[in-house]
RNA sequence: GGGCGGAUAGCUCAGUCGGUAGAGCGUUGGUUUUACACACCAAUGGUCGUCGGUUCGAACCCGGCUCCGCCCA
């Protein structure tokens, strides 16, 4: 071939199918070579593009759900690196918290117990399920604890990561963290002095929900209320002083009956009005309790006058404040009622004896037991039968028995003050798609307690806080210990405060380190910090953060999205990013969401194996961002389908051999033009964060304008059938032109099968060795590679001539590439005239021998209609 | 109870500014064609959830209702 000729591929060297398996490893393994996903930390700000990726938490499979919203991210990714943005796309493993905790539990048999002493030469196998039988659980320190779980945890993020790689996910995985090690450790511990200079953080004494299972305080972003069947129990007090006065409450909870410390109604409610100000006698324990009047007690529900108790829920928590009752709390950390005594100063009773009697039966016993106990025991004072009742009680969303209010001491973060501000910022922000903004508004709007942020917990990042333990042998809460940034991460169950050492710990005199570790949410909320190095790189903070999107689902707006706004702001003033794109779900044929717990999950593994990671990448960039959408396997066919016929396509188009013209005829030049249009039409799309409309419109324009259409009609004269080499090279460079432009469109959704088409000439041909540091097509290059058509509608004029055509093919049973021995078309005077600079290449593809135009003045503009049609017989086979 | 989203062909989903309703899959018929039968050509298929309003004209705008989902109380 001659210099002046297109590179072409030997069509024959190629194989029949493309082997998507083998393409994944080898295409996988060159980009991490070739450092394709690397960021340039060089490079400033205005051209970076910061990905603030969700850590996925690393205790379980994954599913589609997962595949689906990860996708989403990555095509948004691959398109801006393609724009020539410094992309910098970390990846990052939530290994903190409970579910790993019970997982590590069991694999090894321990059990942590953080006042142990760390055993550095601790080797630990898994332990059998019999064994496990046999023999008591090992107690280690918290510090052994965390390896252990470092362990379990190593394992899964090794599974994730070959998946993630697998399904083609862009990231530069020298930016991997995961939360719970030391860099994440720091920062948490970092953000935690940080808010406590501030004087956002404060440790206090007070009524905190508590889940009796689990044993820890829980934040209200972790509750959820779900129904419960339960009973109204009219219960009888009398009035202190009046023994003819009696009034009836209503109660979903009698066994607080002993935890009774006022009762309340409505000040304008006229059955009540005249007990406002005395005291009401509680029955079985003879309590003496204020009656106050309160425009919160509903006069409508139950009998209009209620009992308070220390804590029955949110409302008892709110009038013990602002009412100053005594404290009553009979509900211990383990959800069993405490014990106590009636007649000194917390419990008074006018009648200690018999309260106490009364309470006997009732102590130690779990709430739900208590409150049968005591239904028995009233007697006369229930005046009618539990009439039963569905209600919305609190639960910790990963718990089973319903929340308890129970004082205790917690570390919070002041929020409530912040609402405006929190809300202000969340304005500041693009939610994608809009109307999710409201989730997150209504939400903080909501929002009733400060942030929680201590836990009872172990594989979690600890407070950097100690308390001096004074002469009596109790800790000083009010004067915390905080360590020195310098000598971050710190547990202060193993490291001593500065100005002490390890033996006086737990000491009179000495310190006690904080025992608790932070919620997941504190660190998590720090994924923008954690990448940008806040605190210890200011510089590369400086450049990464904020960031530009943060992906994430619609149902932790209310945490994970709401936590990272509200350090962002506590701790810069700043938004933690510009835009939040939001994934919908996946849901099954039953329209459920597809969840572990439910049962309902599609791994992916074998639907990667069948159908190809493009396929299945396919599948999920054709949802919009937050659609849900039902799992349907269809798709993943569809997808393949467009695998295939980019790779048919290409291997076509690469081996067609011409010399070099430019694209010069009017077919090809209109053709450019409406490829130009599709290509604003993605750009734009793509700028709206809609990858999906892009990816629609391109692939139907792949499928209806270039392989069905353009290319058949470009056939005759690429292949050298008809006109000169000059048309011949304008089609080949057309043709080109068309794929090259198509394969870089989809190359952000189908990294894979474009890449291996993009190697066999275009790579060396650009001087782009991959498709994916290619640019993103513009206008401007196509305008510069053909010159306006003279008129833009040609080509389709050409097309609808051809299916005309095609359509006289299919009803005389002849197939589309059977020879025209006559071909007469009609159309009228103006559509002829239009028609007639793509005649040639229409009549090419119909492969006539004779044929010609005759006018018919009543078609419509663009109508046609085949006049006569003459098919040559079914050529013999073998010829 | 409050807020948000959805309801369009058998299925999965598009539908821009209010102007005769779209795609793919499926189904049916046809075609071995020289990139691709994992293909192509053609056909079939809708009371746009429902009731009312605005308008010359409504899938689209306004109001009511029903059902599904989510968030919150």
């Amino acid at each position: 071939m001659s210099a002046d000729s297109f590179e072409t591929i030997d069509f024959a060297s190629l194989p029949k199918h493309f082997d998507s398996a083998a393409a994944e490893e080898r295409l996988g393994e060159a980009w991490e070579a070739r450092g394709v996903y690397h960021y340039d930390p060089t490079r400033p700000r205005e051209e970076t593009f910061v990905v603030d990726t969700p850590p996925p938490t690393v205790s379980g499979s994954l599913h589609m759900g997962h595949v689906f919203s990860y996708t989403h991210t990555d095509v948004l990714v691959r398109q801006r690196r393609m724009r020539g943005q410094n992309i910098f796309y970390p990846m990052g493993w939530d290994d903190n918290g409970l579910p790993t905790e019970r997982r590590v539990q069991n694999h090894f048999h321990v059990r942590c117990e953080p006042g142990v002493p760390y055993d550095p030469d601790l080797k630990r196998e898994p332990v059998d399920a019999k064994t496990a039988k046999k023999e008591r659980p090992l107690v280690v320190s918290r510090r052994n604890f965390i390896e252990l779980c470092n362990i379990v945890t190593r394992e899964d993020e090794k599974a994730f990561m070959a998946l993630w790689r697998r399904m083609g996910l862009s990231v530069d995985w020298r930016q991997e963290y995961a939360t719970i090690d030391d860099h994440c450790r720091h920062l948490a511990q970092l953000s935690f002095l940080d808010l406590h200079e501030k004087g956002h953080v404060y440790s206090n004494e007070a009524p905190t929900m508590w889940d009796v299972d689990f044993q820890t305080a829980v934040a209200q972003a972790e509750v959820e209320d779900r129904p419960k069947n339960g009973a109204f129990h009219d219960i009888r007090f009398g009035v202190r002083g009046a023994p003819d006065r009696s009034f009836v409450i209503s109660t979903t909870r009698p066994e607080l009956l002993p935890a009774c410390v006022a009762v309340t109604a409505h000040p304008n409610d006229e059955r009540y009005k005249d007990l406002f100000g005395k005291e009401a006698i509680t029955p079985l324990f003879s309590a003496p309790v204020r009656i106050f009047p309160s425009e919160l007690a509903d006069p409508e529900k139950g009998t209009g006058i209620l009992m308070v108790c220390t804590f029955g829920d949110q409302t008892d928590v709110h009038w013990w404040r602002t009412e100053k009752l005594a404290l009553r709390q009979i509900v211990g950390r383990d959800g069993r009622l405490t014990p106590v005594t009636f007649g000194d100063d917390a419990f008074p009773s006018d009648a200690p004896e018999e309260a106490n009697r009364h309470y006997a039966e009732l102590a130690g016993k779990k709430v739900a037991q208590a409150r049968e106990a005591i239904v028995g025991m009233l007697g006369d004072a229930l005046v009618a039968p539990p009439r039963p009742t569905e209600q919305a009680v609190k639960h910790y969303e990963k718990g089973d028995r319903p929340l308890e209010f129970i004082t205790t001491r917690q570390w919070f973060v002041r929020l409530l003050h912040q609402k405006a501000a929190l809300i202000e910022k969340g304005e500041a922000i693009g939610w994608h798609p809009d109307f999710m903004r409201l989730r997150y508004k209504n939400w903080t709007e909501g929002l009733a307690f400060d942030w929680c942020v201590s836990r009872q917990r172990y594989f979690g990042v600890p407070f950097p806080v100690w308390y001096p333990v004074g002469a009596d042998g109790q800790p000083d809460y009010q004067h915390p210990i905080i360590a020195a940034a310098e000598t971050l991460p710190v547990d202060p169950m193993s490291d001593a405060p500065p100005g002490f050492t390890e033996t006086q710990r737990d000491q009179a005199g000495g310190f006690t380190g904080e025992p608790d570790v932070f919620d997941t949410w504190f660190t998590s909320s720090l994924t923008p910090q954690i990448g940008s190095h806040w605190k210890l790189d200011e510089a590369r903070h400086a450049r990464l953060f904020p960031a530009d999107i943060r992906p994430q689902s619609h149902e932790i707006i209310r945490t994970w999205a709401f936590y990272t706004i509200a350090k962002a702001l506590l701790h810069e003033g700043q938004i933690p990013w510009h835009h939040v794109v939001i994934s919908g779900w996946i849901l099954d044929p039953d329209r459920k969401k597809m969840s572990k717990s439910k049962g309902n999950v599609v791994t992916p593994a074998a639907l990667l194996d069948e159908w190809g990671a493009d396929g299945v990448r396919y599948w999920a960039a054709g949802a919009r961002l937050g659609t849900d959408t039902a799992f349907d396997p269809q798709v993943l066919k569809v997808g393949k389908r467009l695998v295939t016929k980019l790779f048919n396509a290409g291997k076509f188009v690469l081996s067609q051999e011409a010399e070099r013209h430019p694209i010069t005829r009017e077919l090809d030049r209109a053709f450019v033009a409406s490829l130009a249009a599709l290509v604003e039409e993605a750009t734009a799309a793509f700028d709206e964060f809609e990858y999906a409309k892009a990816l629609m419109a391109t692939e139907s324009f792949f499928w209806s304008s270039f392989t069905d259409t353009y290319l058949e009609l470009s056939k005759a004269r690429a292949r050298g059938d008809l006109g000169d080499a000059a048309d011949r090279g304008s089609a080949a460079a057309t043709l080109r032109l068309g794929l090259n432009v198509l394969l870089r469109l989809l190359a952000p959704v189908l990294p894979y099968i474009t890449e291996e088409v993009w190697s066999w000439i275009f790579a060396a041909e650009t001087g782009h060795p991959s498709i994916h540091a290619a640019p993103w097509p513009t206008v401007e290059e196509l305008s510069a590679a053909a010159p306006a058509p003279d008129d833009a509608g040609s080509f389709a004029l050409a097309v609808d001539a051809m299916t005309a055509v095609n359509k006289r093919k299919s009803d005389e049973g002849v197939s589309v590439g059977r020879v025209t021995e006559l071909l007469v078309l009609a159309a009228n005077e103006a559509t002829a005239a239009r028609l007639a600079p793509v005649w040639d290449d229409v009549a090419g593809s119909a492969r006539c021998v004779e044929h010609r135009v005759e006018t018919k003045a009543d078609l419509a503009d663009g109508a046609f209609e085949v006049l006569e049609a003459r098919f040559a017989p079914k050529a013999p086979k073998g010829e």
